[in-house]
Formats: C-alpha cells, structure tokens, sequence
DNA sequence: TAGTGGTCTAGACCACGGC
DNA sequence: CCGTGGTCTAGACCACTAC
C-alpha cells in the first residue's frame, strides 16, 4: 500500500510543500489573514495522502505562520509584536503601549495568601519553612486579546499593605504607593515553550514560545520585596531598553 | 480499518500519552539522557498505533523535553541553561561563561564587505543606497556545542579599522580597541522560532525556540557604529541584568 | 542482521462552522 | 447539509545505528 519514488529528491515531500507553502506567505501570495487550500486540495495539487500535508501545515505553525480552526481552514498568521520595556515592563504599561497604537487592559485573576514553594522562598529568602506569602495573578490585554500573565510572590508584610491599591496600576507603582521603595532589581528573560497551564490562558497552542521575564526587588536593605514572573506570547511581545555608557559592562 | 472508541475519553490518546510520558519525565522516572521505550513498545503498551504514538513523542520534542535520533532511540533532554549579561552579552563572555562552569570558544565564520538589505541600511542610518557595510558572522561555542549565531554589521569605514582585530574577544570590545568609542546602546529581546538557515549552524529542530538579542551602538554624535543580532539556542541560554533605582522606570 | 526512528499511504470516523 | 480540520489505523519502505 505503501509507496515511496526512488527517492530520486532527498528531500521529503511534507517539507518541500511547507517550504513552497511558507516562501508563498513571505512574498506576499497569501497575505496575512488569507485562507490557505484545504487539506484535501493541498493533498490533490501535490499529489500526496493529506497525512503528508498534515506534516507540513504542522511545520508552518511551529513556524508560527499560520493558525489552523477546525471546521473553517488554515489561515496566514499577522506578525507584529508589541514592545515592553526590559527596565520595567508593566509600570505605566497602559500608556506605553497607547503610544504604539494598542489599547490595553489588565485584569486580576487573584491575590491571595498561600504557601510558596521552595524555590519562590529561596528567592524571597524566607526564613521559616511556615512563612506565607501573597500570590497575585494578572491577565494583560492588548486589544481585547491575552498577550501576557504575570505572576507576582509579595512576603506576607508587604502583600498585606498591597491589598486595598491592587488593582491600581502596577507592580512597582503599586509598591511605591504602599511605601516600599525599591532601590534595586535583578530581572532576567528567557523563552520557555507553552505548557498546558498557560494554554488556555493565553489561547497559544501546546509548545508554542512564550518570553519569561523574571524580576527580583529589593529595598535599600537588600530585603526583597517581591518576585516576579511576566509570561507572555512570543509572537505578540518584545523587550527592549536604552543603556548609557556607563551602564554597558565595560 | 479505522477504529475510534465511542470517545468516553474527550482528550485525544496521542494526549494522553504525553501527558503521561511528560509527567514520567517530570517525576523522574525517566532521567536526563536516558532512552524511552521504542515507538513500537510504547504502540503495543498503550494500545495505539505508531503514527498516534510518534504525534506524542513530536508534542514532547515540541515541548522541548525530549530529542530523536534516527536509528537509536529517544533520549530525555539535559535542561540547564547559561546566563548572558543583557547589558552587554559578549564582551568578556569567556570569563563570564567560565564562572558557570563552562568552557566557551568564538569562531568567525566570515568576514566580508557587502551590500546591505535596506532595513540594516535603515538601522545604522546610512543615506545612500550603495553604501557598503561589513558583516561579521561568529558562532559561539559553550562545552564545544555551538549555542549562538552572532551577525553584526559595521559601517565600512568602522569595518575596516576592525579588520586586523576581528578574531580577538567581541564586538564592543574591539570596538574599543579600534579607537570607536560607544555612548549609548539600543537593545532588544524576541523569541522566534528556528528557520532553516540557523538549523544547520545550532543543530536544533526546525520550528524550536530561539532567542534574538538585538543591539544598536552609537558614538557621542549618535553615529551607529554598529548592530547586530545574536541568535541563541532558548533551550541553553537566558539573558539577565541587574538594575539600580535610577535605572528603573519611575 | 536486527532494531530504531523517518516518511508515506488510503481510508475511516469525529467535531466544528457555516449555509 | 457539506466542507473543514482533528484523530486514528494497519501496513509499507527507507535510512541510520549497533552488534
């Protein structure tokens, strides 16, 4: 039943059609929005079983070209991304991203007292294996679509004075508000692939990349005053910062 | 000859047995480095068929927690990560690589005069159109694995005093050397996933995570003296910072 | 030579969206 | 209702690795 050419092109076929396919979007023959063929077309023009085309439509959206829906068809991809800032991505996030022409929205999932696990005690360096600490979750909007969650670990005190300014602004605003000053930080990014957690949350499929910001605070005593992570979409954000000489590690 | 169960379950089997060998992996039972069950025995134990077993194991790559290697087997991913300094990711990345434990080497690919496409002409604001630029392509090496793509471009008058010291430590660095001395910096962070160019150079699977460092320098009059994009592998580095209050958003 | 993953087929049923 | 993508099968051949 099966049956394979002489395998006279190296080249497998789902990935010369994905390659056609995505050279198609780059210039422009699909425009971003556009509907691709069917499965069933796709599988009729190549001359190939629609596994085959199944393999290389998967390609295309792992390249993050294309979306596919169930009863409707495959559709190409639009590509811009929305910048944050790396010094401090969410304070005055709102007008920051008014600037670039989207409106946004912030929406508290929850904040409540809980136990920490180890690793958001070490960071916070909780002494006492008992210590609670608050857990605040937010859900960032740009244009009505979830681009972000952002996880924030308060130690108890200051999670308590945190409570009634919660849903005014952000973070670093917040604490600023509550009295806390922060004097210094420690924030670092790194790219993770979606896991099921944020799937839905963030309507990503399985595996796609998501940009992790994580954010240790002080105060001027070097007591830490929050951890922090920002997950957002990779294929809607980006972070960037200006660096003075002085600032530049040399 | 297709067969479905009246779906008592709702969640699709090639899920279930991701979920189930993510968990494994998750748990432990099955260690960094060590093989999973073939294809065929994971078919016969979950009573599937190999495409439904093979569509998990490709979730699981997906999820990048496991790699394939033709003819061996599947093998659990190593997960540990380097850390570059977002201020300024390469110069010194030797020593600093070094204090994780990791041996790291550079090596320039190429260095040659060319025509620029007309948005790296728009980044280091060159006004006509046959303007020439100097592109340098090093890849970085972390443990003799390669781990990073760098592409800088330099204006060719800057590119032609770095020719002699190309080959010594990184791009700010020898800037300095060479007499550019840089005032401010622009840099940026994305997440994209793998094309087909840096597959071959990072050895990583097609569609996998990567993280793109952006950087622009300019001298005191605000003449770009160079930008570049380094390309790393996500699942091997992240990028870090600490910040002082004046540095901070507010 | 045996065992592994990589590619591919022809056909089935299911779930969803829109007419 | 029909057309779309989502899931799944049983079996084939190829390519690579190891013994």
């Amino acid at each position: 039943m099966a049956r394979q050419e002489p395998s006279s092109a190296r080249t497998p076929m789902h990935m010369i059609i994905s390659e056609k396919l995505r050279k198609q979007i780059q210039n422009g023959v699909y425009a971003p929005g556009d509907q691709l063929p069917s499965e069933f077309d796709l599988g009729r023009t190549f001359g190939v079983s629609r596994t085959t085309v199944r393999r290389a439509i998967a390609t295309l959206t792992g390249l993050g070209l294309v979306t596919t829906q169930q009863g409707k068809g495959v559709f190409v991809k639009p590509q811009s991304k929305i910048s944050f800032s790396l010094a401090n991505p969410l304070t005055f996030f709102d007008s920051e991203l008014a600037k670039q022409g989207v409106t946004s929205s912030l929406q508290t999932l929850q904040y409540e007292l809980t136990q920490p696990d180890p690793e958001i005690r070490a960071r916070l360096k909780l002494p006492e294996s008992e210590a609670m600490i608050y857990l605040q979750e937010k859900l960032i909007l740009a244009d009505e679509m979830p681009i972000a969650v952002d996880l924030a670990y308060f130690p108890e005190i200051v999670g308590i004075a945190l409570k009634d300014n919660v849903n005014n602004g952000f973070t670093y605003r917040t604490l600023a508000i509550s009295g806390y000053d922060i004097e210094s930080a420690e924030v670092s990014l790194e790219s993770r692939p979606a896991s099921y957690n944020v799937r839905d949350l963030l309507d990503v499929p399985l595996g796609s990349p998501l940009l992790v910001y994580h954010y240790l605070a002080w105060d001027k005593e070097k007591v830490p005053l929050v951890y922090g992570e920002t997950i957002s979409r990779a294929d809607r954000t980006f972070y960037s910062v200006g660096l003075e000489r002085s600032q530049l590690g040399f």
